[in-house]
DNA sequence: TTGAAAGCGCTAACAA
DNA sequence: TTGTTAGCGCTTTCAA
């Protein structure tokens, strides 16, 4: 069995009688090389389909043009639309993309992150897994002179060299979903709000919060929940809304799944969506446009947010040190919001 | 500023007063060297965070560790989910992985193939993109000793070196769907099919008409159409079927999305889901469960398309032949085509 | 304008 | 059990 072998620039520069480093020179459009040379090398090479390996060049380089994405993981809508505009920039710009997922396991994420420093990456773009406390691991990366760009689950107060962040700005989207019900005409506004502890849920809260205050309305204890959200808990947290003495007239929802839970419920106790209570979610899931009416919701800009990161990173790795960035989502008024004038 | 040094074999060779060979040999575990010497070894290296340079190591052993994924794209429900699939299989053998997307377009894809290569990719896993005629670019992969294997979207007649498959059984899954149709009492069933010059679409067809007449019912041109599947295009083809003289009590969707267009249409027009017309798509997307009623789905198996994948070039790579993986779809029955007993 | 030589960090014969 | 040596394929001084 022969070696599998395959074209090298040394190759070429034996059929063509030239030194190795011209051919290198020649592939790479180095201005000192005659053009003649640079007509037959590029001539002979495409003839033979001579492919570059990248590792050695990378390894003698000391850059690897590839950069590592870590996200909890790759399904339902966010992460894959992130990733997508991940792709898209990084190709645009010349770099690979190798992707890990956490699955939400601290364990894993070190163990990715180490992974991707094996593979020499120039910078790791990271959504944390919600299990990470202990950050120990992404020192490391930065003492390696690694890019690091956190978006979406960012640490919060980790300011340092050769990092950014990306992130949303969730106040705001929470502030604008509420200011345009209340708009709608409703008064008493529900809050699904999800446990708080999560950084993104604490201010969508705040900004439900403040948009109430800013137009007069004096937030009810009684009407925020912070369940986990799911389709059943968001069911079960409208059951117990309209058994109160004053039940909401709109329900906002820190995700879409409780908030097509709720408006199942509502549905099925015969109220009116959105005369009687309307409905607003958080991230402009696929589905949200394809309920019974159609759900309003807050669109997190994943793809945007991807391309930024990248940019991001690219910044980093020209040594400059670029403040975190903060995108402004923007609210999709559908049916389930929209009262008639 | 000094060099980014990251520690080395040769770093590690110097303090202990090795060889790098022993080094090297003792971190991968040989069998020949004393275990004193590894435990040395192995607590320097600790110490130090030392992360072995994957590009010099595969470079040297001339494999990367390393495959790579070709998709259309990354977003929706599908392909996110092979790729998971991927990535955890993957990840499980030992293997990195690399993605990239042609964004349905062969340019991007024949230029995709080649970036894979450069990186020295062991292997490639393809779902072909929708504008891909001429398969050039393929033989190039398979000339480099690189296993190909191609899912989902697949080229039909490409028996070859080092190249497998792995695609669905669409035939049976609409064949499955169908007699679940028939067994609830439904006679005339619609097909909405989706063009039949995609393979996925034509199998599925094929599998309607099989069921119908294996029930002694005989298929119904006028119940048969063919536009491109889309929400639009479901509920337009829902309200031609409910003109005709004989209206369908069943519907059979090529797709999930045009399945909740009909739906729509059918309950806009009062008829009653599942009681008057049942109804069945494909994919099982994630919002066939939020609707209302939930729609029965033919369920795709992507996460076991993505292990099945990757279990399918290793085997490649271990120069065996594994014929074309066929996997069995399921059928998931929920409200629109459950009627009462 | 081109070539010679060295080396990126690692591994694998072969030797001791 | 450990060390010596060579080289994976490429780029990059330095010299011609």
């Amino acid at each position: 069995m022969k070696p599998p072998h395959r074209t090298s620039i040394t190759d070429l520069a034996r059929a063509l009688n030239l030194s190795p480093s011209t051919v290198s020179r020649a592939l790479t459009g180095h201005p000192q090389v005659s053009e003649t040379t640079k007509a037959r090398v590029r001539e002979l090479a495409e003839q033979l389909h001579f492919q570059p390996n990248q590792l050695a060049a990378a390894l003698r380089r000391g850059r690897s043009t590839t950069i590592g994405v870590l996200v909890p993981y790759i399904t339902g809508h966010f992460f894959p639309e992130v990733v997508n505009g991940i792709a898209i920039e990084a190709s645009q710009q010349g770099y690979n993309v190798m992707i890990c997922q956490s699955n939400e396991d601290v364990a894993q994420e070190k163990k990715n992150i180490e992974l991707l420093m094996n593979a020499q990456v120039e910078g790791i773009l990271v959504s944390l897994s919600s299990t990470t406390q202990d950050f120990a691991h992404f020192d490391a990366v930065r003492q390696a002179e690694v890019g690091l760009v956190f978006f979406d689950r960012i640490v919060e107060d980790m300011a340092g060299p050769r990092t950014s962040a990306v992130v949303l700005d969730d106040y705001a989207g929470a502030y604008q979903a509420v200011t345009h019900l209340i708009g709608q005409g409703c008064r008493r506004i529900a809050h699904i709000a999800g446990p708080l502890h999560l950084n993104i849920h604490r201010n969508r809260h705040q900004g439900y919060l403040d948009a109430l205050r800013a137009h007069g309305l004096e937030p009810d204890e009684a009407l925020i929940n912070r369940q986990p959200l799911g389709l059943g808990t968001g069911a079960e947290c409208m059951r117990q809304l309209l058994q109160l003495p004053a039940p909401p007239d709109a329900v906002f929802s820190s995700n879409d799944m409780a908030a097509v839970g709720a408006m199942q419920v509502l549905k099925a106790a015969g109220r009116r969506v959105p005369d009687d209570v309307a409905v607003v979610g958080f991230s402009n899931e696929a589905f949200t446009a394809l309920t019974e009416p159609a759900i309003s919701s807050v669109d997190q800009r994943c793809h945007q947010m991807g391309r930024t990161a990248v940019q991001q990173l690219l910044r980093l790795l020209r040594d400059e040190t670029p403040p975190p960035v903060v995108l402004t989502p923007e609210l999709l008024v559908r049916a389930s919001s929209q009262r008639q004038a």
